[in-house]
RNA sequence: GGCCCCAUGGUCUAGUGGUUAGGACGUCGCCCUUUCAAGGCGAAGAUCGCCGGUUCGAGCCCGGCUGGGGCUACCA
């Protein structure tokens, strides 16, 4: 039996971290298997449609690397991958259920249902639907559906004991009584989620159901429809829940954005990956850095975790900055080009072995490399070192002294690391340490206490521009003295 | 309320009856050093949620409790 996965997102919104880790785990074990990943659209709740939302889910799974191999876009054996496009088939299905008796109309409202549940509710017993409908006379019922009265469909559920077979799990033995009634066919004529997936599953020769453990609660549901429908069902693996720092399951209200916000804020696809693979689940040695490509060949259904993750920011940061230092120069200005609009690209080559090894995120390339667009326009004061037993002014007269030292050696040959002796020769002559003579050149090039080493990022500079630099701040400091 | 899932340092985790409970992130310190990083070394931080049971022996097995979380829609 060759492995056939899905990811089935509903089009209503962007595609969250927690969605991104039940599409790599879907994908690596796919990959794992050698077998077919599948992305089908769960478009049926016609009123939580969101706008671009479709577009923006699948431009997040084209970041991530997570191509599928059936679906939108490149088609299929079973198309259409769009529930909507699959009405007919789900009626066919909801037709063949109320004909076994495993299904029935229901022509409640909303006003009844709405009631029925508060008055459970304040009573403290369970809510569920107390199935009115369900035992209604056959001729009556085809008479108000033939008048055109409203009305839904619900699964009968049952007596007796489902069992979800959960790879992770184990066997999980669900009371039929803790289940409600659920409509499976909307009265727009939409299925709802268990229906349509249940029969897409099926039909599309899903062999493992790997999705988030929301969906645990109402698996039993999903089972009693396979075995209504003669269907053996697909094992299952729910994955635990992704949590935000206060440990409910993570959300737009922690902030935690769609992927694409991840592109945005630096951080690479590759080290997404990583590190969402690591939540939840384990190769069980120690190592801890991978790329999409070892991912799949570690990946193991039973190392995954039963207990919730907190989805960590930080060690986020870290597994991208040992992402970065990994990649190949080249690779790495390239992804740092949106990051630094304003830089040309032969500079974005040069300048990238520099800050290589002091980013976390694409982002601080930003801060970092700055200066090689700008000129500062304004000295902070540190550029005028402290010294012991001598005042501001005294100090700042000193700094114009060292400047106009430092300005003497860029003059007068190429810039480099090759300048380091003569600086610090340099710095030794005026009494200072070599240190505070770096700092106070690198303030008057940059603007800046942090950047990149000093004598790669003036060569980086040029010259000339580098001589402009140096001549404004000897005036500017000049100034305080 | 009902049903269900979960429980190893702040976080992600290794561990499958006998370990000084290992690693990573984070934190702190030291080294390196022209800043910041990276790198190296080191430290603090866990009565393995609690109570009981099984066993010569329990983080690992069983039960209860507590705590956290999920679901409880004509949403997925």
């Amino acid at each position: 039996m060759t492995v056939r996965v899905r990811f089935a997102p509903s089009p209503t919104g962007a595609l969250h971290p927690g969605s991104a880790r039940t599409v790599l785990f879907n994908f690596l074990f796919a990959h794992r298997e050698g077998g077919t990943f599948i992305l089908r659209i769960e478009d049926t709740d016609r009123a939580r449609l969101g706008e671009g939302s479709l577009e923006s889910i699948l431009e997040g799974l084209r970041w991530l690397g997570l191509g599928w191999d059936e679906g939108p876009d490149v088609g299929g054996p079973h198309a259409p991958y769009f529930q909507s496009e699959r009405l007919e088939i789900y009626r066919d299905h909801v037709d063949r259920l109320l004909e076994a008796g495993s299904a029935y109309p229901c022509f409640c409202t909303r006003e009844r249902l709405d009631a029925l549940r508060q008055e459970q509710q304040k009573a403290g017993r369970p809510t569920r639907y107390d199935r009115l409908c369900a035992g209604l006379p056959a001729d009556e019922v085809s008479a108000r559906v033939e008048a055109g009265e409203p009305h839904v469909v619900r699964m009968r559920v049952p007596a007796g004991k489902t069992t979800v077979p959960d790879l992770v799990r184990g066997d999980l033995e669900f009371d039929n009584g803790s289940q409600d009634d659920q409509v499976i066919l909307k009265s727009d004529g939409y299925p709802t989620y268990h229906l349509a997936s249940t029969v897409d599953d099926h039909l599309m020769e899903i062999t493992h159901v790997i999705r988030g453990d929301e969906w645990l609660a109402s698996s039993p549901k999903q089972v009693m429809l396979y075995a209504m429908l003669g269907w053996s069902p697909p094992a299952f693996v729910h994955l635990p829940l992704v949590l935000g720092p206060d440990r409910a399951k993570l959300s737009k209200r922690h902030g935690a954005a769609a992927v694409l916000e991840y592109r945005d804020m630096g951080y690479l696809p590759q080290a997404m990956n990583n590190f969402l693979a690591l939540l939840g689940w384990s190769p069980g040695t120690e190592q801890e850095f991978y790329d999409l490509e070892g991912l799949s060949r570690a990946f193991d259904l039973k190392r995954i975790q039963t207990s919730p993750a907190v989805f960590d920011q930080a060690k986020l940061d870290s597994v991208n900055g040992l992402h970065i230092r990994a990649m190949p120069v080249a690779e790495l200005a390239a992804a740092l080009r949106p990051f630094v609009p304003d830089l040309p690209d032969d500079l974005l080559l040069k300048a990238t072995p520099l800050i290589r090894e002091r980013i976390q995120r694409l982002t601080e390339a930003g801060p970092l490399l700055g200066f090689l667009a700008h000129r500062p326009t304004q000295l902070p004061d540190d550029i005028v070192p402290k010294l012991k037993e001598a005042s501001r002014e005294e100090a700042a007269g000193q700094a114009v002294t060292a400047l106009q030292a430092v300005r003497r050696l860029f003059d007068s040959g190429p810039l480099g690391p090759s300048l380091e002796e003569p600086m610090r020769k340099a710095a030794a002559e005026i009494g200072w340490k070599a240190g505070d003579l770096f700092m106070t050149t690198r303030i008057a090039l940059t603007g800046s206490r942090v950047t990149p080493p000093l004598l790669e990022s003036a060569a980086l500079l040029g010259q000339a521009e580098c001589l402009v630099r140096l001549d404004y701040a000897i005036q500017e400091v000049g100034r305080r003295a």
